[in-house]
DNA sequence: TATATTTGTTACCGTATGGTCACATTTTTT
DNA sequence: AAAAAATGTGACCATACGGTAACAAATATA
């Protein structure tokens, strides 16, 4: 049998990023990854230091929304911003990998996810930082923002949310549509 | 030893309140809600039919956001509308076990959680729809209720969320402003 | 080539899970 | 009082979890 630890590091760490994606934070255990991965588990704890190194390992690297950084300098003026936003929104809808680190922060939050939420939370403030000017506008647009994310997080399992037909493409370009008129509204005089 | 059938279904309904509110979704089982209980858990499932039943007795009890209720009618006018936001996320903030049930609905959906989540988000239809006057209105509501629900949940593991600080009163106060700010704006000609 | 070292697997441990069943005990009915 | 029904428990099963250790096989070093 031929040997190689490199590849073998990284068919696990492949194997975490599927379960990740495809079964969500409560896929993600030792057994399942080596399974997974076809590898025994004893090498996770050899090669990762087990399921906390594995997350060490992957916040480290640290590639969550990158597409968004390429326009980070655009947030200066209302256009900018807005066109900002849409990309933004259309990231989080398209990057499974971010959505379920999201959905992981709301469930738990102990020794061996530190980390990784806080490179990731890092990343986050980084790229959405913008600069307040106006305290309720700034809540709005984080309001929205939230919002975004909770209707996209809960579209995974449901279909509507009251009446909103969370599987309707319309209903994700109104959101988008709301974000900027509200933005726009703020910013008159 | 005293036998009482009645006492048993209600200490083993009460065990999972307590369950839920106190440990969440992922601490509710049918070990956990014996030992809480104090009782055999074979009579969860002589009693209730297991974790469906139990969720379905719930589902049926019904009792989400009540206080909400009485002041339904208030939703006419825009001020009766603002005010009724206001007691929903001052409501929203203090029911942990609405807050759990929105968590669940983020996590999973399975044929045991199936009959809640029906009844609990028929529940949340009936209480929180307001007639659509504008589309673009509609959605940016939508996004700040859902933002609302998302950072309610999120400050149970998070201090924080980008530079928002999610402990302060203050943060909350701002985002009740940002919502009838927006309303408000939206409703102008 | 012989010896270390690294890599990989299997088997095991303790614990926890959901679920069932036989049995004892208490309560109700006859 | 005797029989029947309801109530409650403890033991057990199969399965899964995270974690460890002993051992085999391949690779690197001497």
């Amino acid at each position: 049998m031929k040997k190689d630890r490199a590849a073998t590091e990284d068919k696990i760490y492949k194997a975490f990023l599927d379960i990740l994606k495809e079964k969500g934070p409560q896929g993600v255990g030792i057994n399942a990854i080596a399974k997974e991965a076809g590898v025994s588990k004893a090498l996770i704890y050899r090669y990762f230091g087990g399921m906390k190194g594995l997350l060490l390992t992957f916040a480290q690297k640290g590639d969550f929304f990158k597409s968004l950084l390429a326009i980070d300098e655009k947030k200066d003026n209302l256009e900018n911003l807005k066109s900002f936003i849409k990309e933004g929104t259309k990231e989080l809808r398209e990057n499974v990998l971010t959505q379920e680190i999201l959905r992981w922060q709301l469930i738990e939050n102990n020794e061996d996810t530190k980390s990784l939420f806080k490179y990731f939370n890092a990343q986050v403030g980084k790229t959405f930082a913008i600069e307040e000017k106006d305290k309720t506008l700034n809540a709005a647009f984080q309001l929205q923002l939230g919002g975004y994310v909770y209707f996209t997080l809960l579209s995974k399992f449901n279909k509507t949310f009251i009446a909103t037909d969370l599987t309707s493409e319309t209903t994700w370009e109104n959101f988008d549509e709301a974000i900027a008129k509200t933005i726009e509204m703020f910013s008159k005089p």
